[in-house]
RNA sequence: GCGGGCGUAGCUCAAUUGGUAGAGCGUCACCCUUCCAAGGUGAAUGUUGCCGGUUCGAGUCCGGUCGCCCGCUCCA
């Protein structure tokens, strides 16, 4: 049997829109960019993801504790987390080389240079103008200005061909209150989950008896205008994160990144995702994002490459002493036994739900040639599957569909699980393949007089013979003992 | 955002120098069918992404716009 793996994410696509999983949104008026739906059977998948990773990170975790905070936050979580600075880059582009760049960094390399040669007056001065961007006409303008009058030439190219210089807001913004007036009242949409849980430390930490180390667990949407937003789900501005944020004594915050990092590597192979498709990746010591100490991705072989899935982050105090800083309210921990106080410092582990799904579909997506026929199978581990079990009388006769109703009935209150009595046994199967349903089974006119059925197994197609009552117990067996 | 490519039925794709929009698969109904996309009969689905222009006539040519794919940048 020849078996054929994904190449391009083009077969996801056709396979997500024609068996109703992923659907661009707004569809029927040309599409809105970067953003998808989830249709019957993603809404199932994207569910049992969601419901795995809640269990795995609270239920069976007995000092992580969940939280299902807003997305609309105060203005001022925004300032605090540095997501107003820092999200908020103005950029130039070089026209030449298509390059483009921070202009503020830019304007600093230049005068790094300056100085090198020497003219220290020159470098202050320019240094001086540089702090004082935005006083003048604008932010965006003042960088420009600079850039034209010292002629800064591009890095890469050495050409002096400049777009002028624009911000690109990654926060989407909206206002808040029916009644808005200029900027007044603006809010931003979350562009993470992590703040509200750090926002909500203090209260979990007063009520729910926890004590250090200890986590909080968060499922939601986030929002990002990014400049580029593509690639089907996997980059798209408004997705769901899975996020906990552990909380952990200062200096043993090294040894809980490692088993963090390790623990959630374990978490993607449990949901029967192909090891030699994951690794870890840590990210080089220059390239850290302003609030971290240590950050490495979990990367999935996805068909367009190796890509961040998940992010695992040492992000220190720096959360927590920011909004102590911003709020003025005391966010320090007190320790009863050793008598000692101090801002505790986090890990992060941060999940995309979206790309998690996405990573689903192409790790289980096989083309394979069967006797001369070609199936499309989705052999995802069956805890994940949308569909359970496809229910089947083996051809359309009254008597058949009586026992397969009464089967199907009987599942329907422990399984999601589809009846289907239209064309021939051979369809009705390929159909379940192509959307990971990990069972079938089949009633036959000897189970009209023994109650016994067929079982018939995606991965393999081989079947079984057992009686109808036991089948609740089979598939709890099956989908327990499941190996990718 | 910039450069390049693309947009026809649910999916994959045809359609001659500009001249009546089609196929395969899928979907639905009925018939047939005792285990892996069998067969038969019939049906539904398109303002050819959208808007405008040129033309007697536009899927085809032109302009704009929206969306998708590939690069530049960032991230979950």
């Amino acid at each position: 049997m020849s078996v054929t793996h994904l190449d391009s994410l083009d077969k996801i696509v056709s396979l997500s829109k024609s068996r109703g999983f992923i659907f661009q949104s707004s569809e029927i008026y040309g599409g809105l960019a970067a953003v998808y739906d989830y249709g019957p059977l993603g809404v199932e998948l994207k569910r049992n993801i969601q419901s795995e990773w809640w269990k795995a990170m609270t239920q069976v975790q007995d000092n992580i504790v969940g939280l299902d905070a807003a997305i609309f936050m105060h203005p001022k979580v925004w300032e605090a987390s540095g997501h107003v600075e820092g999200f908020n880059d103005p950029m130039i582009d070089d026209k030449q080389s298509k390059k483009r760049y921070r202009a503020d960094m830019l304007i600093e390399q230049h005068i790094l240079r300056i100085r090198d040669k020497g003219d220290t007056g020159k470098a202050d001065q320019l240094q001086q103008l540089l702090n004082t961007t935005g006083t003048r006409k604008g932010l965006c303008e003042d960088l420009y200005d600079i850039i034209m009058a010292e002629e800064i030439k591009s890095p890469d190219s050495g050409a002096f061909d400049w777009t002028e210089v624009r911000q690109f807001n990654l926060m989407f913004k909206t206002h808040y209150g029916a009644v808005s007036k200029d900027d007044d009242d603006i809010i931003y949409l979350r562009p993470e989950t992590a703040q509200g849980i750090f926002v909500n430390y203090k209260n979990v930490l007063d009520t729910a008896r926890v004590q250090i180390p200890f986590g909080i667990a968060q499922i939601g949407k986030a929002f990002r205008n990014e400049v580029v937003a593509r690639q089907f789900v996997f980059r798209m501005r408004e997705f769901e994160q899975m996020e906990m944020q552990y909380f952990v004594e200062p200096g043993t915050d090294d040894e809980e990144y490692d088993k963090w990092l390790a623990t959630r590597i374990e978490w993607h192979k449990a949901l029967g995702i192909r090891g030699e498709n994951l690794r870890v990746s840590p990210h080089p010591e220059d390239k850290l994002a302003h609030y971290a100490r240590a950050a490495a991705d979990i990367q999935y072989k996805y068909p367009i490459g190796w890509q961040e899935v998940e992010g695992i982050h040492n992000r220190t105090d720096f959360d927590l002493s920011r909004h102590s800083e911003f709020s003025g309210k005391k966010m320090e921990y007190f320790d009863q036994k050793d008598q000692k106080r101090y801002t505790p410092y986090v890990i992060e582990t941060s999940v995309g739900l979206d790309r998690t799904t996405l990573m689903v579909l192409c790790d289980a997506y096989r083309e394979e040639e069967v006797e001369g026929e070609n199936r499309t199978v989705l052999k995802m581990h069956p805890k994940l599957a949308p569909t359970k079990a496809g229910i089947f009388p083996l051809i359309k006769k009254p008597e058949l569909r009586e026992l397969a109703k009464k089967i199907e009935l009987d599942l329907r209150d422990d399984y999601t699980v589809m009846y289907d009595e239209a064309g021939s046994i051979g369809k009705r199967y390929r159909r379940q393949d192509e959307a990971g349903t990990p069972f079938c089974i089949t009633v036959d006119f000897d189970g009209l007089e023994d109650n016994s059925v067929t079982i018939r197994y995606r991965d393999n197609m081989k079947q079984d013979r057992v009686s109808a009552d036991q089948l609740a117990s089979v598939i709890r067996d099956g989908i327990k003992s499941w190996k990718s």
